[in-house]
DNA sequence: AATGAATGAGTCTTCATTCAT
DNA sequence: GATGAATGAAGACTCATTCAT
């Protein structure tokens, strides 16, 4: 049963890994299952097709992304310093796990997304949303449509990580500080 | 010759169009050579490969994009008036040209993007740190690598696309304006 | 050991009507396995591969045939009417079991036929052959080979049967009773 | 031109050839490609699918067959001539054409049928129905049902035809006649 | 005896690319 | 230049069979 359960996370981890690397439709499932250390015919014990493994990898790493996000403890911090944690846990999250970014990027860039539904983002948009909702209406931020504000904060987050994982550009931590705080004094009530 | 060029040209579009919908790997040379009128060898006279005709058409898009970013008179305005005009340039382009913002995410997300290089949004992105860099040696904006800036800038103008395009959300001019004054008000000096 | 039977007998059933519906390589172990409620190797138990099962099924169906054809009492009947109670028995086997048909029809063409040897419905037609090499010899019948009149009159019931199968034609008792009739008088002695 | 239609026939022909050898699930399409002297991807320029090419290989046949139906002069012939002419051009046809009796078997009781719709032997029934209807009509034949004539007729020179070519039986010419003797002496009105 | 996870050879099908016309 | 028939390697997926439990 223990067995089971690490071939299908295998799986999953493998097929997250290659896509990364390659692409959706630059990793076939003998790849998969090779690098897996499974037969073929084995990736189809768990998963009907290539398309649901896909759909299941996106999940699978739903399911990270949301318990990061709620890393250290926002009990008595001020909103602000709540942000800056809320920040900071997204993009070490993308930091850290920069198969899930390309993943997500081709994930919303292809079919499977109408099959999830709205699919990517939405959770952590909306755990999102709800915090930025909740600082504009105590005054803590501009009186703005939450909804703008999320997308602008989830923007800025996925890009600064993007850059850093293509590496075109050093970013430093000050600046990566520097980074945060142009999106909050934008934000900021004045 | 005319003939030529309007043949190159319609498998250019073609293609373009094809994977906005489908995808790299979802639009097969067979159907690009239908819907461009062609037939599948003619591809091959004027492209080497698959991989050729997709960069090029890479090359074609950031050509217009490019383009489209000098619009507007920016001789006599000021500094920010003349941020706001590039802001807004860029993001008409990409609401404009929605198969732009697409193709250009799969493009990056690629094997692709290896070949022609640092690839993509590089052209933009150069113009986008002169002018940013001009902006912080000149004291209008903090005192922040302009490098770090350009993708500030740009993450927000292309996410605030996206978000139009998937229309998850329906943002108003007047939020769009938002948008960019808080980015301005996050960069500006002090 | 009761027990056991009852899984053999389940899985010949089940792998029977299978056939019926899906054509023998529309038919997988797995699906048999499933709707007889046994595990897939179970069925390896019992029978050593997927041609050795079909054949055992086609054996078991030879049984009941065989029994079927000798059902009414033939002592003192007249020739005639033992011709029409064979033909009856023949014709209502085939009618209550149209599994057995169609399992007959993709038998006798296929390999498996080969397997089995002369296959198919020798049994039968031993039967029916001696039944009328005595009505030639007798003068109850025209003075014909009688291999040549067992297969007319196979092929007459399965024939009628086959079509009554296929609902393309409706026939009622009468007509039924028709279709015996000039078989018999076709081969009756003048 | 000549060219794609002699491919086309050469697939189709060595369909059914193997399909008459191996039964549908017994031959890949590589093996058809092999045999046919084409490769695997060109089969699919003529034919969308397995199925389809199966579909066409049973259109194919049939318009065969009906030619066939219609030899011999009908013209000033008797009815019971004109019967016997059928008989023969029917028998004859599966006689020379033992493949086609087969893939009829295995066209029927597959899903194929369904597909093409009552499919099979419908042509020849038609003509054979309408020719028995008139003699019904005209009283040369027993007030029977054409359409069970015709079943009895289509089975026996069916049944007649598979026998020989199983070689279970050898039917000498003479015995041949007497077949068809019994058939229509079993028919002729009394 | 029974299970069912695992295997991997074999199937249908697609598609970038070539080349004779 | 233009065509599109032909190619064949490669991919997703199936399924008879095995074997550790």
């Amino acid at each position: 049963m223990e067995q089971i359960a690490e071939k299908k996370k295998a799986i999953l981890e493998t097929t997250l890994e290659l896509i990364k690397e390659h692409g959706f439709h630059g990793t076939p499932m003998s790849l998969v299952a090779k690098k897996a250390g499974v037969a073929a015919g084995t990736i189809y014990h768990y998963f009907e097709s290539k398309d649901e493994l896909i759909c299941e990898v996106f999940s699978y790493i739903m399911q990270k992304a949301t318990l990061a996000l709620h890393q250290g403890g926002l009990a008595e911090m001020s909103y602000k310093d709540k942000f800056f944690n809320l920040w900071v846990n997204l993009y070490e999250f993308y930091r850290n796990n920069p198969n899930v970014l390309v993943f997500f990027e081709q994930f919303v860039n292809s079919p499977y997304n109408a099959i999830i539904g709205h699919g990517c983002q939405d959770q952590i948009r909306t755990y999102l949303f709800n915090f930025l909702a909740e600082g504009v209406s105590k005054g803590y931020l501009r009186s703005v449509n939450p909804e703008v504000l999320s997308v602008l904060v989830l923007g800025n987050v996925i890009t600064t990580a993007k850059i850093m994982r293509l590496q075109h550009v050093k970013i430093n931590d000050e600046e990566l500080q520097q980074i945060r705080e142009i999106i909050w004094d934008g934000m900021a009530a004045r």
